[in-house]
DNA sequence: ATGAAAGCGCTAACAA
DNA sequence: TTGTTAGCGCTTTCAT
């Protein structure tokens, strides 16, 4: 029979005794607030580090704050949502918050049980990474937690918005290679019907800021999308449909290097050449468009940024609930490395 | 002057309310618990969908579970994670458990940051992917919440352990390069003094596992190890110095597919043809390493069994805490791929 | 099978 | 400035 009992965890009454002063007093030192003399503070902390003591989080919460931070992302696949994150973490590093991420998946449904869950357990924030849910969604969990929303565009009232100009980086792209001389560009795009995604998410803002582009380089008539996924195989599919073209693209803009990854996959298997049968760009300017023997040329989103900017907005929407809401947008690089080159053919 | 009220939240009283029963009839319920009648259920269940009640999770904690699992892992970086990651969401989706993910860094202060939330948080339980923390620090832990370690070897009472066979792996690929032909096969660790991690930790076993194989396929001459980081910039490196010996290896087998990453660029950058000039593998079986245009030999680990092991382990754990402490060890599988060939000089 | 009431560990309102 | 006390929303005794 087992008798050894889990040793019942120190609880802020017991750092009370141990300092002779009230709870009141300790609450106070933990939270910093005012009305506690230095010598109080002085003996609270001593007893605090004497017993090793840890406030719980979870009771913290029934009553103020959790100091927890949700961070929802589609997948932990992308790299570039690393990024993103690294900037939220060392933005947050010196507060007494803490991050919890959780994965939305590419559902509303599985989107809906995350977020569900993180307002559950009182979470004081949440930052949404590209998320699919709806507006109405979105403004519900806004008006339940302090929320920013990253990655997609659009604004709200209720809730703040980080975004890199996705239609000036497509833009980038579109130059670039016309400036090499291609005409035939062609773009995977993530397919999207639903009305509202199709103006907020930031593959249909690409597809548009590509569209545009190549109406305001003359190119109109060489508009040429490929809905798929963002996705490897999404790119991997696109590329062979593209290849397929009786007259086929002399460069593929992949909205993103993920999708890039899977259309080299293609040309690799057709046994073209890269940049010398046909030039691809991608986005997001990950590790692995870096990476030398890929070398992919992308558009850079800052993630870190994007991610300090969130952590930024979110503190102060938390200490200001009822402020208006901002939006931060930022400003794409084009990164060209050796996947994109003059076209073969001139056309 | 804003007047609006942050909308109460429906509690578990309001659906009592609703349903003309008491409080503890809807816990019951919620919980599945024994104790209420099919009608009762039936009440409960129907004012809970009419209010949209969710049980505030942090609340439930107090005194019950918190319906929660933490699952701590170095960096979101490496896509291996991301296999266990599925393995272990997929076994947990029927449950009502939520995974919560957290972030450890690679140092022993970070992840104690991390571990401490999660525990403040009263989470039911945890997973430590990787962990670099002391065996102590483990066990104190495991001592405070249910814990699985997940790619760390060693056993202890106090928790159980998922692994794969590191040992094994890295002998797999001794063996494919020597039947090769290849003598001077060159190994990139990561570099590590603590005696305890020495033994426990993955990389540490592989190469030992490398030694091993090496001196069984009586090439104990050509032992050669190169201690950096298990990061692409280590098997920069580390493949630099590799290259810089007086007889130089004929292959090279990077401790993680991210390593390898740097080795082929470090081999690009001196103009090496893979795998003609120089034979290259890998460890993990990332995406990356299926990626056509790389194509690297790896070892796989079946990450997703590794998490749905861990996932079944940790439910056990939760429901009998004090019962026997199990590991649970996975054989790895050699995928061959085109980064490795038969040297081209004799040896 | 059902319900009343205590209490988990903390913070906020109030008193001294 | 300091302490006392009443909850936060649940689950868990313990009656009935």
């Amino acid at each position: 029979m087992d008798t050894s009992q889990p040793p019942r965890r120190v609880t802020i009454i017991d750092v009370a005794r141990h300092a002779n002063v009230s709870t009141t007093t300790v609450s106070k030192v933990l939270r910093n607030a005012y009305g506690a003399s230095p010598e109080m503070r002085a003996k609270v902390r001593e007893a605090i580090a004497e017993l090793g003591y840890r406030p719980d989080a979870a009771a913290r919460g029934m009553r103020g704050q959790t100091y927890t931070i949700g961070v929802m992302l589609p997948t932990i696949r992308n790299p570039f949502f690393a990024d993103i994150l690294d900037g939220l973490t060392d933005r947050l590093r010196d507060t007494d918050y803490q991050i919890l991420l959780g994965t939305g998946g590419d559902g509303e449904d599985t989107e809906e049980r995350m977020t569900d869950a993180m307002i559950d357990r009182r979470m004081d924030g949440v930052v949404l990474i590209a998320p699919v849910s709806s507006r109405a969604r979105l403004e519900q969990i806004a008006g339940l937690v302090p929320t920013v929303i990253v990655g997609r565009h659009g604004n709200s009232p209720l809730y703040d918005v980080v975004t890199d100009d996705d239609f000036v980086g497509a833009a980038l792209v579109v130059e670039h290679l016309s400036a090499l001389g291609h005409r035939r560009i062609a773009h995977i795009d993530h397919s999207e019907t639903d009305p509202t995604r199709l103006l907020e998410m930031p593959n249909a803002v690409r597809a548009e800021g590509y569209r545009h582009a190549m109406r305001a380089h003359g190119l109109a008539d060489e508009i040429d999308i490929v809905a798929t996924s963002y996705t490897q195989e999404g790119g991997y599919i696109g590329a062979q449909r593209l290849l397929a073209r009786p007259r086929r693209p002399t460069a593929i803009f992949a909205g993103a290097d993920f999708v890039a990854m899977g259309v080299l996959e293609a040309l690799a298997e057709a046994g073209l050449k890269v940049p010398e049968d046909i030039s691809v760009a991608g986005y997001d300017n990950t590790t692995f468009a870096a990476f030398a023997p890929v070398s992919l040329t992308s558009v850079d989103q800052a993630g870190h940024q994007i991610g300090s900017n969130a952590a930024r907005l979110l503190l102060e929407r938390i200490s200001h609930r009822q402020a208006p809401s901002s939006q931060v947008k930022l400003t794409p690089k084009l990164v060209v490395r050796g996947s994109t080159g003059r076209p073969s053919v001139p056309d």
